[in-house]
RNA sequence: GGUCCCAUCGUCUAAUGGUUAGGACAUCACCCUUUCACGGUGGUAAUAUGGGUUCGAAUCCCGUUGGGAUCACCA
């Protein structure tokens, strides 16, 4: 039988990491074994509903390219894809729920969930619903009266539940624990708890995952299939993607969207990467993984059971492994919008690429590193002092003197010559290299370590401005 | 509170009864080096806890502790 997984997210704002993760195993699942990737737009919700949202969905998957093989845009034969545009097939299945004993229509008034008084004390209990005893031709004549109803479960039955999960085994629930909740809300549509059991049975839908949080209630998804005599899918549930050793990755508290990575300079490829080992792992000491090559080694058996504290520290250095292998053009490409964002001087951007690179861990640290590039900044003769180097202010003072006419003989401005003539100007006056080179890109930047050596930043500058810095620190040393 | 679930370095994790408990990030030291970074080498660092079972337990069982989830006309 061929797998079917389906993504089915509740468009109500952002999409976060944990969103995106679960998406992620889906689509593996599927894929790994030749399946089919659904996406399915759960929107019974109105006011829940988030204008844009729904764009950001497919956005996102599309940018990390998990392509899906039915959906809302595209079509299906198991459309529609929107549960909004499935309101007559619930309201359907409901009612042949309610002929065949799993569900009964209910008149009782929502409950209120304001009084928060003694919450200490609060303890709650399952709702049993005292409508269930209500004869059907009765419910039914109150029904047609135009009478507001939803539709409840209805839960009979004693003893345990039992049913297995890929991730956490064999799970026993006593159906004590179990609420009659209802099904076909006042406004007609369905809650979560039908909805997806009836979209999955009718998409074919082999393998559900979702977040442990479900497990609980599993057991009353699969009283709903056994009523309508529908055989219940595998289920696959994944443990929550963590902020801290406490909470969830949760939308408020700024807490890391993907689109916020992306936009602090997060390559989306490597954000996949990352989280696809939070919570999976391939049994190797293997890290660095495309989407092709998950597909060809996922499987669930490696899903762990416990939850996964999000690292933006090693998101970062994983970002920094996939900056540094892209090629030397594309990175430039990239990090142009950046360099046009910070900088307004004329420099040698390839070169700055070039030093860049192998620095950056995300194109957002461009700015930090560039700065000095834009203004010199103000900085303490302190900074000439560098023990290792050999160097002080006498020293800067006396090497930036032979440095400036040297450079201003220099034609061939490249980072190769520039440290070519330098090194011979160290050896012609018995100096060190650094006792040269070390003042030199001081005076250029500033800054006590910068991206790149002294040739470099003069090179990235230009002669010009190279000179009219020299010359400035030179008339700051006093000399 | 009832019920369900979880528990290996700071973090992500490996080891499905026998390993000096392995790898990665972070951190520290050293090497490379025109600073920084990249790269390389090495170090510090974990089986929450108490009982069992067993020749032998991170691994199986029970208790304890800690954490999470759930108990909506939200998903």
């Amino acid at each position: 039988m061929k797998v079917r997984t389906r993504f089915a997210p509740s468009p109500t704002g952002y999409m976060h990491i944990g969103n995106l993760r679960t998406a992620l195993y889906e689509y593996l699942i599927a894929k790994s074994q030749g399946g089919d990737f659904l996406l399915r737009i759960e929107d019974t919700d109105q006011k829940r509903y988030v204008e844009g949202s729904t764009d950001i969905i497919y956005n996102t998957l599309k940018t990390v390219h998990m392509d899906w093989d039915e959906g809302p845009d595209i079509g299906g034969n198991y459309g529609p894809y929107v549960q909004s545009e499935r309101r007559p097939i619930y309201k359907e299945y409901a009612q042949k729920l309610v002929e065949l004993g799993g569900a009964h229509y209910c008149f009782c008034a929502a409950h209120d969930d304001e009084d928060d008084g003694d919450d200490e004390n609060k303890i709650p209990t399952k709702f049993k619903d005292p409508c269930k005893r209500i004869p059907l031709e009765e419910a039914k004549a109150r029904v047609a009266a135009g009478e507001p109803y939803t539709i409840r479960q209805t839960i009979n039955k004693k003893g345990v539940s039992h049913f297995h999960d890929e991730v956490y085994g064999d799970i026993e629930i006593d159906y004590d624990e179990l609420d009659e909740g209802v099904l076909l809300k006042t406004d007609g549509l369905p809650t979560y708890n039908f909805a997806n059991v009836v979209d999955d049975h009718l998409m074919g839908i082999t393998h559900v995952v979702r977040g442990n949080e479900y497990i609980s209630s599993t057991p009353k998804y699969n009283l709903i299939y056994e009523a309508f005599g529908w055989t219940p899918p595998i289920y696959v549930h994944v443990p929550p993607v963590m902020k801290d050793a406490q909470h969830k990755l949760s939308k408020r508290n700024g807490d890391a969207s993907f689109q916020d990575l992306v936009a602090k300079g997060y390559l989306p490829d490597a954000i996949l990467n990352y989280i696809a080992l939070l919570g999976w792992n391939p049994g190797t000491d293997q890290e660095i993984f495309s989407l092709d090559e998950l597909k060809k080694c996922f499987t669930a058996e490696r899903l762990n059971k416990s939850p996964a504290i999000f690292d933006i520290v090693k998101l970062t250095w994983m970002n920094g492994c996939y900056i540094r292998e892209l090629p030397t053009e594309k990175f430039h490409e990239m990090a142009m919008p950046y360099y046009q964002k910070y900088l307004t001087r004329d420099l040698n951007l390839p070169m700055l690429s070039k030093v860049l690179q192998p620095r950056i861990e995300t194109f957002g640290d461009i700015e930090a590193q560039t700065d000095f590039l834009e203004k010199m900044p103000e900085y303490s003769l302190e900074l000439y002092t560098n023990k290792k180097m050999k160097t002080d202010i006498d020293i800067a003072k006396k090497t930036l003197a032979l440095t400036l006419p040297a450079l201003q003989n220099v034609s061939d401005w490249s980072n190769e010559n520039l440290f070519e003539q330098l090194k011979n100007l160290a050896a012609a006056n018995e100096l060190k290299n650094g006792q040269i080179l070390y003042p030199l890109r001081i005076a250029l930047s500033g800054k006590e370590t910068t991206s790149g050596g002294a040739t470099e930043i003069a090179t990235i500058l230009g002669k010009e401005e190279t000179l009219r810095r020299i010359q400035q620190a030179l008339q700051k040393l006093g000399a």
